[in-house]
DNA sequence: CGTGAGCTTGAGACAGGTCAAGGGTGGTGG
DNA sequence: CCACCACCCTTGACCTGTCTCAAGCTCACG
């Protein structure tokens, strides 16, 4: 349990979205009806597919990842999520979910109980229709990973969620000058690019010697994001950023 | 413009879902503010990616799809929709699509503006709870399909895409005995499963040889559900079925 | 009866998987 | 302080599933 000054629970949420057209009074709302803050250990299972769920996580600090196995037990990842993201909202109007839940490094998180969110959203539609949106997101992100599995070459893919994570990881503040942190380990960028680890490390050193981006100890750095993103055929519209033109301003400015 | 019933056309809304908790009100509520009723032809597209969208459509007779092009023209189907679906409410709270959509063959679908949502949702946020499940359905199925893609080989696709739409199907009363119609053509399928429509002719083949499944003349007819079943990994949870056991009996004593 | 859309099959190429071995590094315990 | 171990990264050799290219077939329709 962790002490934050009032008002920064939510402070990512929807940050580089639309969090600006948010109502204060709405925000006041979901800070005051926050039920627990939490700190999570690398590699937990939050929340396992079937069991009900009773209360919905956003994310705080960490990385989390939303995964489904295979019959061999193999782990394809559907999601990976960021600071800000309100990661199992999907179990509030569906009451469970249909994959598991997992920490990738150690995590905070806040948690809401289904009543209390219940209990604000009734009056509220239009903080509803926020995370409903929100969810929505997630959703484009799925239709976006569709995409990258079916159409894409190995390279491609891991370019392409390369792109993504630092554009999504720049609206909340977490990735400057084409650099971030992403504690993931070469399993993980294969479970979520549907490829083997051996081949997402020779992937990797390609795009090491093409001079298009690193990935070492936990860290990945953009060396030439116009080709980066030219690979992976990244378009950042499906991620329905604020200003997504001031944005790649900002971030060629960086480069 | 078609003359329907009153109350006829959210008839398949939900159903096999949660269209029995509905409030015979809100359904009353959404019937009346249906702006249109409107025959499509064979190819359509309907709605292209960025454009501002004001109204969605419900989907009442045919199949819908939505996809995405790679750099080459290369499409990626990255949903098929059955009658009942809600197709593109998701542009209902994002205001634009990050993807097109189009028919495959003739349809007949019901359209709202997004201003009649609007104002019927505001003083129904159990109505508005209920939109937002259906949408949540769709990235449920998202999720299933990542999967598919990311860890089954071209077998297990084609088998698990054709389990998923006879499940969704059979939910409004579409699919019976393990026989549907399908308006699809094989580059169809292909472009759903991220495979060339050459591979799966012949994944059809094998198929067909192993007796499990036939699919010719736009319809599909499944000889052996169980095996089909293991081969795509296809475990029904995902589509939030409201009687899952219930369907299972129903449709084992069909086969 | 010709034409085109969709289906079918074959032969060869290649991307990515599989199996196997070795290397680096940090943590733990003697 | 060193030895060991676990975990992760790296590389090589070979194998296979799927793609590519190409040709022929079927059938509905004008």
């Amino acid at each position: 349990m962790t002490a934050l000054v009032d008002g920064q629970v939510t402070a990512k949420f929807l940050l580089g979205r639309r969090r600006d057209q948010m109502d204060p009074d709405d925000i006041a709302a979901l800070e005051r009806s926050v039920s627990a803050i939490r700190d999570l250990p690398t590699r937990r299972t939050l929340i396992r597919a079937g069991e009900p769920v009773v209360e919905s996580t956003l994310l705080l600090e960490g990385i989390l990842c939303r995964y489904m196995d295979d019959r061999a037990g193999h782990r394809q990842l559907v999601a990976i999520h960021v600071p800000g993201d309100f990661v199992d909202l999907h179990g509030f109007p569906m009451g469970r979910l249909d994959h598991d839940i997992a920490t990738i490094g150690p995590v905070k998180v806040a948690v809401w109980k289904h009543g209390a969110l219940e209990d604000i959203l009734a009056p509220r539609p239009k903080l509803q229709r926020m995370l409903w949106f929100s969810t929505l997101l997630d959703a484009a992100m799925h239709r976006e990973w569709i995409f990258r599995l079916g159409r894409l070459g190995a390279d491609g893919r891991v370019a392409h969620l390369i792109c993504e994570l630092e554009e999504r990881l720049a609206m909340v503040g977490l990735s400057r000058g084409g650099t971030y942190g992403l504690p993931l380990i070469q399993a993980d960028l294969a479970e979520a690019c549907g490829l083997t680890n051996v081949h997402v490390n020779r992937v990797l050193r390609a795009l090491r010697e093409q001079e298009l981006m690193t990935f070492r100890d936990g860290r990945v750095t953009i060396l030439n994001r116009p080709q980066l993103r030219v690979l992976g055929e990244f378009e950042p519209g499906y991620l329905y950023g604020n200003h997504p033109e001031k944005v790649a301003e900002a971030l060629a400015g960086a480069a």
